[in-house]
Order: C-alpha cells, then sequence, then structure tokens
DNA sequence: GCCGTTTTCGGCCCGACTGTTTTCAGTCG
C-alpha cells in the first residue's frame, strides 16, 4: 500500500513549504497528508479504476496532488519534493521530531550551522555553538538536548499501534504455507508492550527449507540479516526487525513460553523449576533429563506448579505470586482480567462536529459494526479553536442532530448491517481543562449531554502542585465523569506532565471519577502501571479510541491490551456494561 | 493547493505558551 509513503511525502512537503514562509499551502499538503494516512482504499487502486479524476474525490486532493500521486505511481518519485529536498537538503521529519523543533528552527540551525541531522544538531549543541545565535540562547539550547534525549530513549522501539498490523499481515502471509504446521508471534508482542524493540515468530514445520524461502522473498523485506534452517532475521520497510524460528513440535509450549518472556519473567520461572528439581528451557521442562513437558504452553506451566497466565501478565509483577496462591487454593489468584470482546461501547470519539474526519452517522455505522450497543460523541469544545471546538449553543444543535439520527437507526425498517443489535447514540463532550482547574463549558450546558469527559489539551509544563489541584478542581464538578488521557504522555515524544498521581487517584475515587486508558497508539494513557495502582484503589476505568476517524475505532484493541496488563478486570472498566446500566451509573 | 448552500475567487490556520523579546516568532494541540 502506497498511501503511508505518499503520506510521509507530502508532511514534508508541507514542512519544506512552512520553511519559505509559504502561506496555506503547507496546510494543504497536510491536509491530503492526513487524508491518505487514514484512507482505507489503496490509491494505486483508486488511480487503476478511475485515473486522476478518482485521486481528486479523496478529500484534500485536487488537480495538483492528484498528478503528484500519479506522478509516484508511475515513476516512484515526485519532482517538487526531490527540488525542495535539493534546496534544503536536511532531515526534516527527523528533527522536527525533536519536542520544540519545527520547520524555522531547522532552517535556521541549516542557514547558519549546515546542521541536517540530529547527529550534526546534538554536537553543535553540546559544544554550545546554538546559544548565541539570533533567538537561541541557553535555554534553547538545552531544550533541544533534552528533546534529542527523549527521542534516543525512545529509539529503536516501534509503537505497538504500528506494528501490530504488519504482524498480523505477515503472521497471515505465512499461515497460507501448508508447510507451517503452528505459528505464533513471541515476545514483548505478545505480551502487548506499548512499545515493541523487534518482533519474533515462531513456527513448527517439517519443511523449514520452503518456509525460510518463503519468508526472505516476502514483499516489503529491505534487509535479509540472516538465513539458517532454524531462524532467519530481516528488516522490513517500516524499519524493525522480524526474527522467525523454526522450532521442534515437541518444543513448541516451551519454546513460545521462553521466547515470549518477559526476561524477568522467565527467571523467575525457571527459579521456580529449580526449586522443584526440574530444569526449564527453550526445548522443554525437564527432570532429570527426561522431558515431561514443553509440548503446549499450559503444561510447561503445570509441570513447574503454575497455570497457564496471559501472555500480558508476564512481566514479574507479581503474576507468579498470584499463580501460585491460586493453585494452593488460596484467596488473591490471578485476575480474570477483561477480555477483548467485553467492550460494548466507545465512550471517546469525535465528529465532523468538531473537525473531525467523519459524520456522526458513520461514526455510528462503524460502531455497530464492531457489534457495539453504544458509541459516545465527545467532540472538542471551545477554547481548542484549532479543533473547532463546540459552543454551548453548537452543543444543543448537535443534541437535535443525534436525536435525529438515533430516531433513524432505530427505527425497525433502517436497513442495517446488523439487525438484531440495538445501538444508541450518546452525546457527550471533551470539555477543556483551563488553567484555574474550571471547564470551559458551563455546567447548564454539561447538564444537557449524557456524561462529559474533561482533559488537559494546554500548559502542559504547570509545576506540580498547580497541576495537581487544577485537575483535582475539574474532577469536583458535578457533571464531569471522566477524565481523558489521564497523564498526557505521548509516546517517543513527550513525557507524562507533573502531576501527583496519589493525590489524582484519591480525588477520583471520592469524587467517583472514571480515568480513561487512552487507546490511540501513542497516548495508551492511563499506562499499564498507573492502570494497576487505579484498580487497586477500587477506581473505575473507561476504555476509549479518542477516535478522530472511522477507522481508529480499532485502535480498542490496544487499549484493552494495556488494561490487561494492568491487571484489570470486567468489573473495572465501565464501558464493559449495558447501555441501561450505564446510564444509570452516570446519573448517579 | 483545496474548496464551494459565499461556486471559479477569496477564504483557509486559532490561541496559548515559551523563550526570546521590549512587541515578537516559532511551536504545539
Amino acid at each position: 500500500m502506497k498511501n503511508q509513503e505518499l503520506a510521509k511525502i507530502f508532511y514534508e512537503i508541507a514542512d519544506f513549504l512552512e520553511m519559505e514562509e509559504i502561506a496555506f499551502k503547507p496546510y494543504a499538503y497536510q491536509k491530503a497528508a492526513i487524508s491518505l494516512d487514514t484512507l482505507e482504499e489503496d490509491a494505486a487502486e483508486i488511480y487503476k479504476k478511475g485515473g486522476l479524476k478518482a485521486l481528486e474525490k479523496i478529500p484534500g486532493v485536487g488537480k495538483s496532488i492528484a498528478e503528484k500521486i500519479e506522478e509516484y505511481l508511475k515513476t516512484g518519485k515526485i519532482k517538487h519534493y526531490q527540488d525542495l529536498k535539493k534546496k534544503m537538503p536536511v532531515q526534516i521529519e527527523e528533527l522536527t521530531a525533536i519536542e520544540g523543533v519545527g520547520p524555522k528552527t531547522v532552517k535556521a540551525l541549516y542557514k547558519s550551522l549546515k546542521i541536517k541531522n540530529i547527529e550534526d544538531l546534538e554536537k553543535a549543541a553540546r559544544v554550545h555553538k546554538i546559544r548565541g545565535l539570533p533567538g537561541f540562547q541557553e535555554k534553547t539550547e538545552k531544550n533541544i538536548l533534552q528533546g534529542i534525549a527523549f527521542l534516543k530513549r525512545s529509539k529503536g522501539r516501534f509503537l505497538l499501534g504500528e506494528i501490530l498490523p504488519q504482524v498480523k499481515e505477515i503472521l497471515g502471509q505465512l499461515k497460507t504455507l501448508k508447510e507451517v504446521e503452528q505459528i505464533s508471534v513471541a515476545g514483548s508482542v505478545r505480551r502487548m508492550k506499548e512499545t515493541i524493540g523487534d518482533v519474533d515468530i515462531l513456527i513448527v514445520s517439517k519443511k523449514p527449507d520452503k518456509v525460510m524461502d518463503f519468508f526472505v522473498s516476502m514483499p516489503g523485506i529491505i534487509k535479509v540479516w540472516a538465513k539458517g534452517p532454524t531462524r532467519s532475521s530481516i528488516r522490513v520497510e517500516q524499519g524493525f526487525d522480524i526474527d522467525l524460528r523454526v522450532v521442534a513440535k515437541k518444543s513448541y509450549g516451551s519454546a513460545l513460553q521462553y521466547f515470549t518472556g518477559s526476561k524477568e519473567h522467565n527467571i523467575a520461572t525457571r527459579r521456580l523449576a529449580i526449586e522443584k528439581g526440574l530444569k526449564l528451557n527453550e526445548y522443554g521442562v525437564f527432570k532429570n533429563k527426561k522431558m515431561i513437558a514443553g509440548w503446549r504452553e499450559p503444561g510447561v506451566y503445570r509441570a513447574i506448579g503454575l497455570v497457564w497466565m496471559p501472555p500480558e501478565l508476564r512481566e514479574n509483577q507479581g503474576e507468579i505470586e498470584a499463580a501460585l496462591r491460586q493453585v494452593q487454593g488460596k484467596l488473591n489468584g490471578l485476575p480474570k482480567i477483561i477480555g477483548y470482546q467485553d467492550i460494548k461501547g466507545d465512550l471517546h470519539c469525535h465528529s465532523d462536529w468538531d473537525g473531525g474526519n467523519n459524520s456522526i452517522e458513520k461514526m455510528a455505522e462503524a460502531a455497530q459494526q464492531m457489534d457495539y450497543e453504544y458509541l459516545g460523541i465527545t467532540d472538542h469544545t471551545k477554547f481548542l479553536r484549532i479543533e473547532q471546538g463546540l459552543d454551548e449553543r453548537q452543543l444543543a444543535q448537535q443534541r437535535k442532530e443525534i436525536e435525529k439520527i438515533n430516531a433513524k437507526i432505530q427505527n425497525p425498517n433502517y436497513s442495517k448491517s446488523n439487525p438484531k443489535s440495538k445501538f444508541q447514540i450518546l452525546q457527550g463532550c471533551e470539555a477543556n481543562i483551563l488553567n484555574d482547574g474550571s471547564i470551559d463549558i458551563k455546567d447548564e450546558a454539561l447538564k444537557k449531554l449524557d456524561y462529559a469527559i474533561a482533559g488537559i489539551h494546554s500548559s502542559f509544563k504547570m509545576p506540580k502542585a498547580k497541576m495537581t489541584e487544577r485537575i483535582i478542581k475539574a474532577m469536583k464538578n458535578p457533571y464531569i465523569k471522566i477524565i481523558s488521557h489521564p497523564t498526557g504522555r505521548i509516546l517517543k515524544k513527550r513525557d507524562e506532565y507533573q502531576c501527583d498521581f496519589e493525590k489524582i487517584l484519591r480525588a477520583a475515587k471520592t469524587f467517583g471519577i472514571v480515568l480513561e486508558i487512552n487507546s490511540q497508539p501513542r497516548r495508551l494513557d492511563l499506562n499499564d502501571q498507573n492502570i494497576r495502582r487505579a484498580k487497586e484503589m477500587g477506581i473505575k476505568m473507561v476504555i476509549n479510541t479518542d477516535a478522530h476517524h472511522t477507522s481508529h475505532l480499532r485502535f480498542m484493541d490496544l487499549g484493552i491490551a494495556q488494561a490487561r496488563r494492568g491487571w484489570a478486570e470486567k468489573k473495572d472498566i465501565i464501558n464493559t456494561q449495558p447501555l441501561d446500566r450505564l446510564l444509570k451509573n452516570f446519573k448517579k
């Protein structure tokens, strides 16, 4: 699929044009890039079917950008883009990924110091060449170094959300081979960790050579690091590495256990095996050199005195002890963590009312296809002008529109893809918590909604005490039911904002506030650790996608995975409740 | 460069924050 490649180029063109201070064009390219990024149909297919005219039907794509797409599909290049790069040969994407560095800064740094990439920039900043340039002083130099350090900490790691679709695709391809008897992903992907170093896939096959030949010649591979009968290693276009291992059928369970990890979990399980006079490795569980388990994963756990546990729990964060208690029939065994099928609706998504991509009706249709009972439309409110936030009057208008669509959907004659399910759109909003902790929408308007979410979208760098107070004040508003993305972190980009999270948790408990587990691949906020703490305190949570596009509703699995990693059970998550119970609880 | 119940030109991308200023430029959401 060429869509993402094209999107990347158009994002870069937008940055280059911004450098040149060209008005409005960057915005147009950005819009086209976003549009392509979220487009479900392949641009190459669209072009094949309908030519330039069909490309121009893509939102944000007009004559000029359609021609550039055509040029790229035909030649693999876009001349306009290459000219821009020639004029300013900088790694624009890499440099602007540094927090606080944008196109103008990149341009100034290139003009004065010929800085082309992060390496150049870090060197220059370290020897204090940045300070003293017009508009740059000590503080900016420090911020740049901090930004680079942050980026490096997460370098080489990829977001679960960007890797998972690729892994599913590759597993699907391998499964088509008749030589593959068994196959599974292992490692941190199987544990659904928020970021991933590389991907491990295990298979059982009688003809490993054939499987390996197929593996290293799959489309989208840019490098083959190693190819052998038991292990091959490749790098794919997206930049991450995949290891494929062929293991013996009788060792499949123990290999899966071993390669799933985590390392800490494995150390603990091996220690447990030793205590029982056993040896556990990737080939099996052995008693005096005699193999007693290894064929299947549950058998491996049973052999060392445990019970099988979901990969999301395997971090040696108490799961081994819990499993032992369970085996001994004691209280506090393994949690019955929430399942991937337990969610009944999504309570945080955006429509085209606040500049999102799809209409309320389209979002609702997509939610119905996911077998949901309800979908909460929670558009941004007026403080966020760039997102075209709604004011009190627009919220009232939107209410009428939602009632109209609900009446239409609930009409028995409505042609629906899923005729059995009842479905209702709820109206909420994602209001802004202003600097003083007040909400940017009047109580009288909040009151008329089914529920309201509040979130922080500005002033992330407040002092800790003030930020804590700010959030707690918002929680005291009787109409606010949910706090969205409670810690504000952006993976690979920005740390959490400073706040006393324990205090926030206590306040959430006191005021009956539900904390969100935001499923956006870059957020996953709350994270697994915080989910666990919230659960321990008996605080309710909600898993939401924060979708700005129908396709984003699919992020739900990422949020559920983090909830599972945080030991959350079905009862801890409010959107596992059927609609009537949910609404009753909101009224309380 | 895109778009159209303002329809082939003229809008679109606003406001807060930060770090640099002494009235502003760049970045971010």
